[in-house]
DNA sequence: AAATCATTTCGTTTTTTTGCGAAATATAAA
DNA sequence: TTTATATTTCGCAAAAAAACGAAATGATTT
C-alpha cells in the first residue's frame, strides 16, 4: 500500500487559484480587468452585473484576498486593477497543470 | 447606467471548469491522469490520499460530471482516465482567459 | 450459494459559499 | 454642519460543498 501523502504545496496553491476563478462574476471581473491597462470601479460593475452591491463587494474582497486584484482608493471611488505579478503567477500555475509531464 | 448583463456562456463555462479544479484532491487526480497514457484505479488513489473511500468517490464523480475524466469498468476495478478532448477544451478556456485581449 | 473484493450510493453532519438588506464608514459638496 | 455619494461591513438565511461510515451494488471466486 502506497503511503498517504500530504498534498504538495504546488497543488494546494493551484486549487486555491482555481477557487478564486470558480464563480462567473469573478471570472467576469478578471476578464474585464485583464484588458490593456483596464481598471474599474465597483459602481461600474454593479450596474452591469446581476447582483447587489454588497455581494459584489464580497467577490472583490475574495479576489483581493488571493492577490489577483488590488484597490486603489481614489475618493470617493475605489479603483480596482489587476495585480499583474499575481495574474502571471496564476497563468503559470495553470500552464503547468495543463502541460503534461 | 449600463445594462445588467446576462453572464456570457463562455464565462459561465470557464467558472464551471475552475470549480472542478478548486479542490486539491481533484487537482492531484487530474495531474496524475494527465501524464502520458496515465490511468488509475480508485484504490490507488485512496491509498495515497488523506481522505476516505466515499469522499474520493465523490470527487471522481464531480470530475466525471464535468467530463474531465471517464471511468472504464474493468471488473472488479474501474479504470479512470483523462478525457483528452475535454482536457484540451479546459486548457483552451484558461488560455483564453489569461491571454489578454 | 456463500464469501470476497472494489467501488459507489445513501444518509447525515459540518463547513463554506453565496446572497441580501440595513447599517456603518469615509469623503466631498452644499 | 448637514447632505449626498461610493463602497464596505455586519448579521443573517439559504444553498452548496466536503467529509464520513454504513449499507448497497456488481462481479468473481470458493
Amino acid at each position: 500500500m502506497a503511503k498517504k501523502i500530504e498534498l504538495p504545496e504546488e497543488i494546494v496553491e493551484t486549487a486555491k487559484m482555481a477557487k478564486a476563478l470558480s464563480h462567473p462574476v469573478r471570472v467576469y471581473i478578471l476578464k474585464k480587468l485583464s484588458g490593456f491597462d483596464a481598471c474599474c470601479y465597483s459602481g461600474d460593475l454593479v450596474d452591469e452585473l446581476p447582483i447587489g452591491r454588497s455581494t459584489l463587494s464580497q467577490h472583490l474582497k475574495e479576489l483581493k484576498y488571493v492577490g489577483l486584484i488590488q484597490g486603489e482608493t481614489e475618493p470617493p471611488f475605489i479603483k480596482y486593477c489587476l495585480n499583474n505579478e499575481k495574474w502571471t503567477e496564476a497563468k503559470k500555475m495553470f500552464n503547468q497543470l495543463f502541460t503534461e509531464a
